[in-house]
DNA sequence: TCAAACAATATCATACATTATTTACGCATT
DNA sequence: AATGCGTAAATAATGTATGATATTGTTTGA
Protein backbone atom coordinates (compact mmCIF):
# COMPACT_ATOMS: atom_id res chain seq x y z
CA UNK A 1 0.00 0.00 0.00
CA UNK A 2 1.45 2.98 -0.81
CA UNK A 3 1.55 6.11 1.95
CA UNK A 4 -1.25 8.46 0.99
CA UNK A 5 -0.38 12.45 1.80
CA UNK A 6 -3.07 14.39 3.35
CA UNK A 7 -4.15 17.31 1.38
CA UNK A 8 -3.04 20.70 3.48
CA UNK A 9 -6.15 22.21 4.30
CA UNK A 10 -6.04 26.16 4.07
CA UNK A 11 -7.70 28.45 6.76
CA UNK A 12 -9.55 30.34 4.18
CA UNK A 13 -11.19 28.83 1.38
CA UNK A 14 -9.48 28.98 -2.00
CA UNK A 15 -12.27 31.17 -3.36
CA UNK A 16 -14.06 33.55 -1.09
CA UNK A 17 -17.63 33.53 -2.56
CA UNK A 18 -18.18 36.90 -3.59
CA UNK A 19 -21.45 38.57 -4.09
CA UNK A 20 -22.48 40.64 -7.25
CA UNK A 21 -24.70 43.79 -6.72
CA UNK A 22 -27.20 41.68 -8.90
CA UNK A 23 -27.49 38.90 -6.37
CA UNK A 24 -27.61 41.07 -3.38
CA UNK A 25 -30.55 43.22 -4.85
CA UNK A 26 -32.24 39.60 -5.52
CA UNK A 27 -32.07 38.80 -2.00
CA UNK A 28 -33.23 42.38 -0.26
CA UNK A 29 -36.33 42.47 -2.91
CA UNK A 30 -37.13 38.91 -2.25
CA UNK A 31 -37.24 39.27 1.55
CA UNK A 32 -39.54 42.84 1.32
CA UNK A 33 -41.21 41.26 -1.14
CA UNK A 34 -42.61 38.46 1.26
CA UNK A 35 -42.51 40.02 4.45
CA UNK A 36 -44.87 42.44 2.71
CA UNK A 37 -42.79 45.56 2.85
CA UNK A 38 -43.49 45.92 -0.93
CA UNK A 39 -47.23 46.16 -1.28
CA UNK A 40 -49.21 43.50 -3.35
CA UNK A 41 -49.75 45.17 -6.81
CA UNK A 42 -47.61 47.55 -6.23
CA UNK A 43 -45.32 48.85 -9.37
CA UNK A 44 -41.74 48.28 -8.99
CA UNK A 45 -39.90 50.99 -10.87
CA UNK A 46 -36.36 50.96 -11.53
CA UNK A 47 -35.29 53.80 -10.78
CA UNK A 48 -37.06 53.90 -7.23
CA UNK A 49 -35.34 49.87 -6.85
CA UNK A 50 -31.69 51.29 -7.74
CA UNK A 51 -31.82 54.09 -5.22
CA UNK A 52 -33.55 52.29 -2.62
CA UNK A 53 -31.23 49.51 -2.15
CA UNK A 54 -28.23 51.95 -3.82
CA UNK A 55 -27.44 49.56 -6.83
CA UNK A 56 -27.33 50.76 -10.65
CA UNK A 57 -30.35 49.74 -13.07
CA UNK A 58 -28.45 47.05 -14.45
CA UNK A 59 -28.42 44.67 -11.49
CA UNK A 60 -32.19 45.97 -10.84
CA UNK A 61 -32.96 44.86 -14.00
CA UNK A 62 -31.52 41.28 -13.54
CA UNK A 63 -32.74 40.91 -10.13
CA UNK A 64 -36.36 41.48 -11.48
CA UNK A 65 -36.00 38.77 -14.11
CA UNK A 66 -34.69 36.21 -12.07
CA UNK A 67 -37.48 36.88 -9.66
CA UNK A 68 -39.91 37.06 -12.51
CA UNK A 69 -39.32 33.51 -13.39
CA UNK A 70 -40.06 32.55 -9.28
CA UNK A 71 -43.37 34.21 -9.73
CA UNK A 72 -42.10 36.41 -7.30
CA UNK A 73 -42.56 39.68 -9.42
CA UNK A 74 -44.84 39.68 -12.53
CA UNK A 75 -43.40 41.15 -16.00
CA UNK A 76 -44.70 42.84 -18.95
CA UNK A 77 -42.52 43.38 -21.65
CA UNK A 78 -42.42 47.25 -21.87
CA UNK A 79 -44.39 47.83 -19.01
CA UNK A 80 -42.05 47.40 -16.26
CA UNK A 81 -41.86 44.88 -13.11
CA UNK A 82 -44.95 44.46 -10.40
CA UNK A 83 -45.72 43.49 -6.93
CA UNK A 84 -47.77 39.94 -7.82
CA UNK A 85 -51.29 40.81 -6.52
CA UNK A 86 -52.80 38.86 -3.80
CA UNK A 87 -55.80 36.90 -3.76
CA UNK A 88 -57.70 33.87 -1.89
CA UNK A 89 -58.11 31.48 -5.17
CA UNK A 90 -54.15 32.20 -5.50
CA UNK A 91 -53.50 31.04 -1.56
CA UNK A 92 -55.53 28.27 -1.62
CA UNK A 93 -53.95 27.33 -4.66
CA UNK A 94 -50.74 27.49 -3.10
CA UNK A 95 -51.75 25.66 0.17
CA UNK A 96 -53.24 22.90 -1.97
CA UNK A 97 -50.29 22.61 -3.99
CA UNK A 98 -47.81 22.78 -1.11
CA UNK A 99 -49.80 19.82 0.48
CA UNK A 100 -49.51 17.69 -2.87
CA UNK A 101 -45.60 18.35 -3.48
CA UNK A 102 -44.33 18.55 0.65
CA UNK A 103 -46.95 15.32 1.04
CA UNK A 104 -45.26 13.60 -1.42
CA UNK A 105 -41.24 14.36 -0.14
CA UNK A 106 -42.32 13.47 2.80
CA UNK A 107 -43.58 10.38 1.81
CA UNK A 108 -40.09 9.80 -0.20
CA UNK A 109 -38.39 11.12 2.97
CA UNK A 110 -39.67 8.41 5.08
CA UNK A 111 -39.03 5.92 2.76
CA UNK A 112 -35.70 6.72 2.32
CA UNK A 113 -34.95 7.48 5.90
CA UNK A 114 -31.65 7.52 7.23
CA UNK A 115 -30.12 8.19 10.69
CA UNK A 116 -28.72 11.44 9.44
CA UNK A 117 -31.82 12.33 8.30
CA UNK A 118 -33.60 11.42 11.53
CA UNK A 119 -30.91 13.26 13.07
CA UNK A 120 -31.35 16.41 11.00
CA UNK A 121 -35.36 16.67 12.43
CA UNK A 122 -34.79 15.95 15.79
CA UNK A 123 -32.30 18.66 15.86
CA UNK A 124 -34.28 21.50 14.28
CA UNK A 125 -36.92 20.84 15.85
CA UNK A 126 -35.68 20.92 18.81
CA UNK A 127 -34.21 24.45 17.87
CA UNK A 128 -37.25 25.54 16.97
CA UNK A 129 -38.91 25.07 20.18
CA UNK A 130 -36.58 26.81 21.66
CA UNK A 131 -37.04 29.80 19.58
CA UNK A 132 -39.28 32.30 21.61
CA UNK A 133 -42.16 34.06 19.49
CA UNK A 134 -42.61 37.87 20.18
CA UNK A 135 -46.08 38.37 20.02
CA UNK A 136 -47.32 41.92 18.51
CA UNK A 137 -49.55 42.66 21.00
CA UNK A 138 -47.35 42.39 24.01
CA UNK A 139 -45.38 44.90 22.79
CA UNK A 140 -46.01 48.24 23.58
CA UNK A 141 -48.11 51.20 21.32
CA UNK A 142 -46.39 52.59 18.68
CA UNK A 143 -43.11 50.47 19.10
CA UNK A 144 -42.29 48.86 15.62
CA UNK A 145 -43.72 45.25 14.77
CA UNK A 146 -41.08 42.49 16.20
CA UNK A 147 -38.46 40.85 14.67
CA UNK A 148 -39.14 37.28 14.93
CA UNK A 149 -36.47 36.57 12.18
CA UNK A 150 -34.58 33.93 14.11
CA UNK A 151 -37.94 31.86 14.27
CA UNK A 152 -39.05 32.36 10.78
CA UNK A 153 -35.19 30.90 10.02
CA UNK A 154 -35.90 28.24 11.94
CA UNK A 155 -39.00 27.10 10.70
CA UNK A 156 -38.16 27.26 7.29
CA UNK A 157 -35.22 24.86 8.58
CA UNK A 158 -37.24 22.24 10.16
CA UNK A 159 -39.53 22.09 6.96
CA UNK A 160 -36.65 21.87 4.62
CA UNK A 161 -35.31 18.95 7.18
CA UNK A 162 -38.73 16.68 6.98
CA UNK A 163 -38.31 16.56 3.11
CA UNK A 164 -34.71 16.58 2.32
CA UNK A 165 -34.75 13.09 1.90
CA UNK A 166 -37.02 12.80 -0.32
CA UNK A 167 -34.14 12.69 -3.29
CA UNK A 168 -35.34 14.34 -5.47
CA UNK A 169 -33.82 18.11 -5.96
CA UNK A 170 -36.35 19.19 -8.35
CA UNK A 171 -39.52 18.36 -5.93
CA UNK A 172 -37.24 20.16 -3.55
CA UNK A 173 -36.92 23.35 -5.17
CA UNK A 174 -40.80 23.07 -6.24
CA UNK A 175 -41.35 23.22 -2.52
CA UNK A 176 -39.31 25.76 -1.86
CA UNK A 177 -40.62 27.88 -4.21
CA UNK A 178 -44.17 27.63 -2.93
CA UNK A 179 -42.59 27.64 0.79
CA UNK A 180 -41.75 30.91 -0.06
CA UNK A 181 -45.13 32.21 -1.76
CA UNK A 182 -47.06 30.74 0.80
CA UNK A 183 -45.12 32.83 3.47
CA UNK A 184 -45.92 36.39 2.09
CA UNK A 185 -49.57 35.88 2.32
CA UNK A 186 -48.92 35.02 6.27
CA UNK A 187 -46.75 37.68 6.25
CA UNK A 188 -48.71 40.30 4.94
CA UNK A 189 -52.39 39.00 6.55
CA UNK A 190 -50.70 38.19 10.07
CA UNK A 191 -48.06 41.51 10.35
CA UNK A 192 -50.22 41.79 13.62
CA UNK A 193 -51.50 38.80 15.02
CA UNK A 194 -48.97 35.89 15.46
CA UNK A 195 -50.79 32.48 15.14
CA UNK A 196 -51.46 31.51 19.14
CA UNK A 197 -52.39 28.16 17.92
CA UNK A 198 -50.08 25.46 19.63
CA UNK A 199 -47.43 24.96 16.48
CA UNK A 200 -45.12 23.28 18.45
CA UNK A 201 -47.53 20.02 19.33
CA UNK A 202 -48.56 20.31 15.52
CA UNK A 203 -44.72 19.54 14.55
CA UNK A 204 -43.87 17.38 17.61
CA UNK A 205 -46.69 15.56 15.92
CA UNK A 206 -45.34 15.27 12.58
CA UNK A 207 -41.97 14.34 13.82
CA UNK A 208 -42.88 11.82 16.44
CA UNK A 209 -44.97 9.92 13.05
CA UNK A 210 -42.32 10.44 10.88
CA UNK A 211 -39.43 8.80 12.90
CA UNK A 212 -42.04 6.31 13.82
CA UNK A 213 -42.40 5.39 10.03
CA UNK A 214 -45.83 6.00 10.01
CA UNK A 215 -46.36 7.73 6.56
CA UNK A 216 -49.84 8.21 5.86
CA UNK A 217 -50.00 10.14 9.92
CA UNK A 218 -46.88 12.39 8.99
CA UNK A 219 -48.62 13.29 5.87
CA UNK A 220 -51.73 13.84 7.15
CA UNK A 221 -50.26 16.00 10.03
CA UNK A 222 -48.31 17.93 7.90
CA UNK A 223 -50.62 18.60 5.52
CA UNK A 224 -53.32 19.70 8.21
CA UNK A 225 -50.87 21.98 9.70
CA UNK A 226 -51.61 23.84 5.88
CA UNK A 227 -54.94 23.70 5.61
CA UNK A 228 -55.45 25.09 9.27
CA UNK A 229 -53.19 28.21 8.04
CA UNK A 230 -55.85 28.72 5.30
CA UNK A 231 -58.49 28.14 7.46
CA UNK A 232 -57.42 31.26 9.72
CA UNK A 233 -56.36 33.09 6.31
CA UNK A 234 -59.67 32.69 5.15
CA UNK A 235 -61.39 33.76 8.40
CA UNK A 236 -59.23 36.76 8.91
CA UNK A 237 -59.73 37.87 5.48
CA UNK A 238 -63.79 37.75 5.90
CA UNK A 239 -63.98 38.85 9.45
CA UNK A 240 -62.00 42.58 7.50
CA UNK B 1 -82.79 51.69 -14.89
CA UNK B 2 -80.18 53.75 -16.76
CA UNK B 3 -79.28 53.08 -20.02
CA UNK B 4 -76.10 51.23 -21.00
CA UNK B 5 -73.92 51.97 -23.46
CA UNK B 6 -71.71 49.72 -24.88
CA UNK B 7 -68.55 50.35 -25.54
CA UNK B 8 -66.76 50.88 -29.04
CA UNK B 9 -64.73 48.05 -29.59
CA UNK B 10 -61.56 49.04 -31.87
CA UNK B 11 -60.98 47.37 -34.99
CA UNK B 12 -57.13 46.82 -34.17
CA UNK B 13 -56.89 46.29 -30.73
CA UNK B 14 -55.38 48.98 -28.22
CA UNK B 15 -51.99 47.45 -27.44
CA UNK B 16 -49.78 45.94 -30.32
CA UNK B 17 -47.95 43.33 -27.85
CA UNK B 18 -44.54 43.85 -28.78
CA UNK B 19 -41.69 41.56 -28.06
CA UNK B 20 -38.57 42.95 -26.34
CA UNK B 21 -35.05 42.29 -27.22
CA UNK B 22 -34.68 40.18 -24.09
CA UNK B 23 -37.70 38.50 -24.44
CA UNK B 24 -36.87 37.38 -27.92
CA UNK B 25 -33.04 36.06 -26.68
CA UNK B 26 -34.84 34.37 -24.36
CA UNK B 27 -37.05 32.35 -26.24
CA UNK B 28 -34.10 31.49 -28.88
CA UNK B 29 -31.70 30.86 -25.81
CA UNK B 30 -34.10 28.55 -24.66
CA UNK B 31 -35.17 26.99 -27.80
CA UNK B 32 -31.32 26.45 -28.59
CA UNK B 33 -30.55 24.88 -25.21
CA UNK B 34 -33.73 22.46 -25.16
CA UNK B 35 -32.61 21.65 -28.65
CA UNK B 36 -29.07 20.40 -28.00
CA UNK B 37 -27.90 22.96 -30.16
CA UNK B 38 -25.56 24.55 -27.14
CA UNK B 39 -23.99 21.49 -25.86
CA UNK B 40 -24.28 20.62 -22.11
CA UNK B 41 -21.48 21.88 -20.19
CA UNK B 42 -20.64 24.28 -22.62
CA UNK B 43 -19.99 28.29 -21.34
CA UNK B 44 -22.16 30.97 -22.61
CA UNK B 45 -20.21 33.72 -23.01
CA UNK B 46 -22.44 37.09 -23.25
CA UNK B 47 -20.47 38.63 -26.23
CA UNK B 48 -21.08 35.20 -28.30
CA UNK B 49 -24.58 35.05 -27.49
CA UNK B 50 -25.09 38.32 -28.22
CA UNK B 51 -23.53 38.29 -31.62
CA UNK B 52 -25.51 35.04 -32.27
CA UNK B 53 -29.12 35.84 -31.64
CA UNK B 54 -27.95 39.59 -32.83
CA UNK B 55 -28.18 41.74 -29.88
CA UNK B 56 -26.91 43.68 -27.31
CA UNK B 57 -25.38 42.34 -23.84
CA UNK B 58 -27.69 43.42 -21.88
CA UNK B 59 -31.02 42.25 -23.21
CA UNK B 60 -28.65 38.68 -23.28
CA UNK B 61 -27.92 38.96 -19.66
CA UNK B 62 -31.21 39.30 -19.03
CA UNK B 63 -32.69 36.64 -20.59
CA UNK B 64 -29.76 34.49 -19.05
CA UNK B 65 -31.13 35.46 -15.63
CA UNK B 66 -34.43 34.20 -16.17
CA UNK B 67 -33.58 31.36 -17.79
CA UNK B 68 -31.66 30.32 -14.40
CA UNK B 69 -33.99 30.58 -12.41
CA UNK B 70 -35.86 27.94 -14.52
CA UNK B 71 -32.80 25.73 -14.14
CA UNK B 72 -32.54 26.14 -17.88
CA UNK B 73 -28.71 28.07 -17.34
CA UNK B 74 -26.21 27.64 -14.50
CA UNK B 75 -24.92 30.72 -12.82
CA UNK B 76 -22.31 31.98 -10.71
CA UNK B 77 -21.76 35.20 -9.59
CA UNK B 78 -18.73 36.23 -11.51
CA UNK B 79 -18.08 33.43 -13.20
CA UNK B 80 -20.48 33.80 -16.14
CA UNK B 81 -23.23 31.21 -17.08
CA UNK B 82 -23.14 27.87 -18.77
CA UNK B 83 -25.31 25.42 -20.12
CA UNK B 84 -26.53 22.79 -17.33
CA UNK B 85 -24.18 19.35 -17.92
CA UNK B 86 -26.44 16.12 -18.48
CA UNK B 87 -26.33 12.86 -15.97
CA UNK B 88 -28.54 9.80 -15.83
CA UNK B 89 -29.26 11.09 -11.81
CA UNK B 90 -30.63 14.23 -12.89
CA UNK B 91 -32.51 12.28 -16.10
CA UNK B 92 -33.80 10.16 -13.43
CA UNK B 93 -35.40 12.89 -11.14
CA UNK B 94 -36.50 14.72 -14.05
CA UNK B 95 -38.98 11.40 -15.00
CA UNK B 96 -39.73 10.72 -11.40
CA UNK B 97 -40.56 13.92 -10.85
CA UNK B 98 -42.73 14.44 -13.57
CA UNK B 99 -44.21 11.26 -12.99
CA UNK B 100 -45.44 12.72 -9.41
CA UNK B 101 -46.51 15.66 -10.43
CA UNK B 102 -48.23 14.96 -14.04
CA UNK B 103 -50.00 12.14 -11.93
CA UNK B 104 -51.48 14.19 -9.25
CA UNK B 105 -51.91 16.66 -12.02
CA UNK B 106 -53.93 13.88 -14.78
CA UNK B 107 -55.83 12.82 -11.40
CA UNK B 108 -56.98 16.91 -10.43
CA UNK B 109 -57.77 16.84 -14.12
CA UNK B 110 -60.31 13.51 -14.44
CA UNK B 111 -61.87 14.65 -11.08
CA UNK B 112 -63.01 18.01 -12.13
CA UNK B 113 -63.54 17.19 -15.52
CA UNK B 114 -66.10 19.10 -18.06
CA UNK B 115 -66.97 18.85 -21.45
CA UNK B 116 -64.95 21.29 -22.78
CA UNK B 117 -61.60 19.43 -21.45
CA UNK B 118 -62.50 16.45 -22.97
CA UNK B 119 -63.35 17.92 -26.23
CA UNK B 120 -59.43 19.53 -25.88
CA UNK B 121 -58.16 16.36 -25.49
CA UNK B 122 -59.92 14.75 -28.79
CA UNK B 123 -58.95 17.38 -30.21
CA UNK B 124 -54.85 17.39 -29.48
CA UNK B 125 -54.91 13.78 -29.44
CA UNK B 126 -56.58 13.78 -33.38
CA UNK B 127 -54.12 16.55 -33.96
CA UNK B 128 -50.93 15.06 -32.95
CA UNK B 129 -52.29 11.71 -34.81
CA UNK B 130 -52.15 13.45 -38.00
CA UNK B 131 -48.64 14.98 -37.96
CA UNK B 132 -46.59 12.79 -39.35
CA UNK B 133 -43.01 12.16 -37.97
CA UNK B 134 -39.99 12.25 -40.21
CA UNK B 135 -37.52 9.64 -39.27
CA UNK B 136 -33.74 10.70 -39.95
CA UNK B 137 -32.98 7.02 -41.00
CA UNK B 138 -35.14 8.06 -43.83
CA UNK B 139 -33.53 11.18 -45.13
CA UNK B 140 -30.36 11.45 -47.64
CA UNK B 141 -27.45 10.62 -46.08
CA UNK B 142 -25.77 14.38 -45.95
CA UNK B 143 -29.28 15.86 -45.47
CA UNK B 144 -29.81 18.01 -42.52
CA UNK B 145 -31.67 16.22 -39.56
CA UNK B 146 -35.66 16.12 -40.36
CA UNK B 147 -37.95 19.10 -38.72
CA UNK B 148 -40.57 17.41 -36.69
CA UNK B 149 -41.05 20.78 -34.79
CA UNK B 150 -45.41 20.74 -35.62
CA UNK B 151 -45.00 17.11 -34.01
CA UNK B 152 -43.47 18.71 -30.99
CA UNK B 153 -45.59 21.38 -30.69
CA UNK B 154 -48.66 19.31 -30.76
CA UNK B 155 -46.81 16.62 -28.62
CA UNK B 156 -46.62 19.03 -25.92
CA UNK B 157 -49.45 21.04 -26.36
CA UNK B 158 -51.28 17.60 -26.12
CA UNK B 159 -49.55 16.58 -22.97
CA UNK B 160 -50.55 19.58 -21.07
CA UNK B 161 -54.16 19.65 -22.69
CA UNK B 162 -54.33 16.42 -20.39
CA UNK B 163 -53.33 18.26 -17.49
CA UNK B 164 -55.08 21.66 -17.92
CA UNK B 165 -58.28 20.91 -15.78
CA UNK B 166 -56.16 20.26 -12.55
CA UNK B 167 -56.95 23.75 -11.20
CA UNK B 168 -53.65 24.29 -10.06
CA UNK B 169 -51.47 27.25 -12.15
CA UNK B 170 -48.42 26.48 -9.58
CA UNK B 171 -49.07 22.41 -10.36
CA UNK B 172 -49.19 23.26 -14.31
CA UNK B 173 -46.00 25.78 -13.95
CA UNK B 174 -43.96 23.00 -12.39
CA UNK B 175 -44.96 20.40 -15.14
CA UNK B 176 -44.28 22.53 -18.24
CA UNK B 177 -40.42 23.30 -16.41
CA UNK B 178 -40.37 19.33 -16.05
CA UNK B 179 -41.27 18.97 -19.31
CA UNK B 180 -39.02 21.21 -20.99
CA UNK B 181 -35.86 19.76 -18.69
CA UNK B 182 -36.74 15.99 -19.77
CA UNK B 183 -37.29 16.97 -23.74
CA UNK B 184 -33.38 18.19 -23.84
CA UNK B 185 -32.31 14.77 -22.55
CA UNK B 186 -34.68 13.14 -25.47
CA UNK B 187 -33.38 15.80 -27.93
CA UNK B 188 -29.46 14.90 -26.83
CA UNK B 189 -29.57 11.48 -26.95
CA UNK B 190 -32.44 10.32 -29.44
CA UNK B 191 -31.33 13.20 -32.26
CA UNK B 192 -30.43 10.72 -34.88
CA UNK B 193 -33.08 7.50 -33.72
CA UNK B 194 -36.62 9.16 -32.84
CA UNK B 195 -38.78 6.91 -31.57
CA UNK B 196 -40.16 4.04 -33.34
CA UNK B 197 -42.47 2.57 -30.50
CA UNK B 198 -45.97 2.95 -30.95
CA UNK B 199 -46.38 6.37 -28.95
CA UNK B 200 -50.06 6.52 -31.30
CA UNK B 201 -51.19 4.03 -29.11
CA UNK B 202 -49.99 4.50 -25.87
CA UNK B 203 -51.60 8.45 -26.22
CA UNK B 204 -55.04 7.02 -27.41
CA UNK B 205 -54.92 4.56 -24.12
CA UNK B 206 -54.21 7.32 -21.85
CA UNK B 207 -57.48 9.29 -23.72
CA UNK B 208 -59.60 6.78 -23.33
CA UNK B 209 -58.69 5.90 -19.64
CA UNK B 210 -59.37 9.63 -19.00
CA UNK B 211 -62.68 9.90 -20.73
CA UNK B 212 -63.68 6.89 -19.00
CA UNK B 213 -62.86 8.63 -15.81
CA UNK B 214 -60.77 5.98 -14.70
CA UNK B 215 -58.37 7.75 -13.18
CA UNK B 216 -56.06 5.02 -12.12
CA UNK B 217 -55.39 3.25 -15.62
CA UNK B 218 -55.04 6.82 -17.04
CA UNK B 219 -52.14 7.87 -14.53
CA UNK B 220 -50.59 4.59 -15.01
CA UNK B 221 -50.82 4.82 -18.75
CA UNK B 222 -48.70 8.19 -18.74
CA UNK B 223 -46.49 7.26 -16.05
CA UNK B 224 -45.45 4.40 -18.13
CA UNK B 225 -44.81 6.04 -21.42
CA UNK B 226 -41.89 8.21 -19.21
CA UNK B 227 -40.51 5.48 -17.70
CA UNK B 228 -40.78 3.70 -20.81
CA UNK B 229 -38.23 6.85 -22.09
CA UNK B 230 -36.39 6.76 -19.09
CA UNK B 231 -35.90 3.03 -19.86
CA UNK B 232 -34.99 4.00 -23.42
CA UNK B 233 -32.79 6.45 -22.47
CA UNK B 234 -30.35 4.37 -20.00
CA UNK B 235 -30.17 1.37 -23.03
CA UNK B 236 -28.69 4.12 -25.20
CA UNK B 237 -26.56 5.63 -22.70
CA UNK B 238 -25.07 2.26 -21.56
CA UNK B 239 -24.70 0.73 -25.39
CA UNK B 240 -22.61 3.37 -26.64
C1' DT C 1 -68.17 63.42 -25.41
C1' DC C 2 -64.80 61.65 -27.99
C1' DA C 3 -60.51 61.59 -30.28
C1' DA C 4 -56.28 63.14 -31.79
C1' DA C 5 -52.00 65.48 -30.54
C1' DC C 6 -48.65 66.62 -27.25
C1' DA C 7 -45.87 66.20 -23.05
C1' DA C 8 -44.02 63.47 -19.35
C1' DT C 9 -42.38 59.30 -17.63
C1' DA C 10 -40.25 54.89 -17.77
C1' DT C 11 -38.55 50.93 -20.10
C1' DC C 12 -35.20 49.24 -23.08
C1' DA C 13 -30.85 49.08 -25.70
C1' DT C 14 -26.07 50.61 -26.65
C1' DA C 15 -21.54 52.13 -25.61
C1' DC C 16 -18.14 52.56 -22.39
C1' DA C 17 -15.62 52.04 -17.91
C1' DT C 18 -14.54 49.10 -14.04
C1' DT C 19 -13.49 45.02 -11.56
C1' DA C 20 -12.79 40.16 -11.07
C1' DT C 21 -11.19 35.90 -12.89
C1' DT C 22 -8.53 33.11 -15.85
C1' DT C 23 -4.51 32.15 -18.28
C1' DA C 24 0.38 32.56 -19.36
C1' DC C 25 4.86 33.06 -18.19
C1' DG C 26 9.14 33.39 -15.52
C1' DC C 27 11.63 32.01 -11.68
C1' DA C 28 12.88 29.30 -7.94
C1' DT C 29 12.81 24.80 -5.73
C1' DT C 30 12.84 19.81 -5.53
C1' DA D 1 13.03 17.79 -16.01
C1' DA D 2 9.02 18.41 -13.22
C1' DT D 3 6.55 20.90 -9.88
C1' DG D 4 5.09 24.83 -7.21
C1' DC D 5 4.60 29.71 -6.55
C1' DG D 6 3.96 34.47 -7.64
C1' DT D 7 3.25 38.01 -10.80
C1' DA D 8 1.42 40.13 -15.07
C1' DA D 9 -1.25 40.21 -19.21
C1' DA D 10 -5.60 38.81 -21.35
C1' DT D 11 -10.23 37.78 -21.09
C1' DA D 12 -14.80 38.21 -19.51
C1' DA D 13 -18.31 39.51 -16.25
C1' DT D 14 -20.25 43.41 -14.00
C1' DG D 15 -21.70 48.18 -13.47
C1' DT D 16 -22.54 53.16 -15.12
C1' DA D 17 -24.10 56.57 -18.17
C1' DT D 18 -26.59 58.03 -22.08
C1' DG D 19 -29.67 57.96 -25.89
C1' DA D 20 -33.67 55.77 -28.30
C1' DT D 21 -38.33 54.04 -28.07
C1' DA D 22 -42.73 52.90 -26.03
C1' DT D 23 -46.27 53.84 -22.84
C1' DT D 24 -49.08 56.80 -19.94
C1' DG D 25 -51.33 60.95 -18.71
C1' DT D 26 -52.96 65.51 -20.09
C1' DT D 27 -54.57 68.92 -22.95
C1' DT D 28 -56.72 70.72 -26.88
C1' DG D 29 -60.00 70.82 -30.59
C1' DA D 30 -63.99 69.35 -33.12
Amino acid sequence: MTTRTIAPRRATPRRVEKETAATTVYHALKRDIVHGVLEPGHKLLIDQIAERYSAGTNPVREALNRLSSERLVDREDLRGFFVPPISLDDFRDIVRTRCWVEGKALEESIRNRTEAWEDAIILANHRLQNTPIHYYEHTEPGMPPPDNSPWEERHRTFHRALIANCGSRHLLRFADELMLLGERYRFISMANSYPRRRSVDEHQAIVDAALAGDTKRAVEALQGQYQLTLKIYEETMSGE
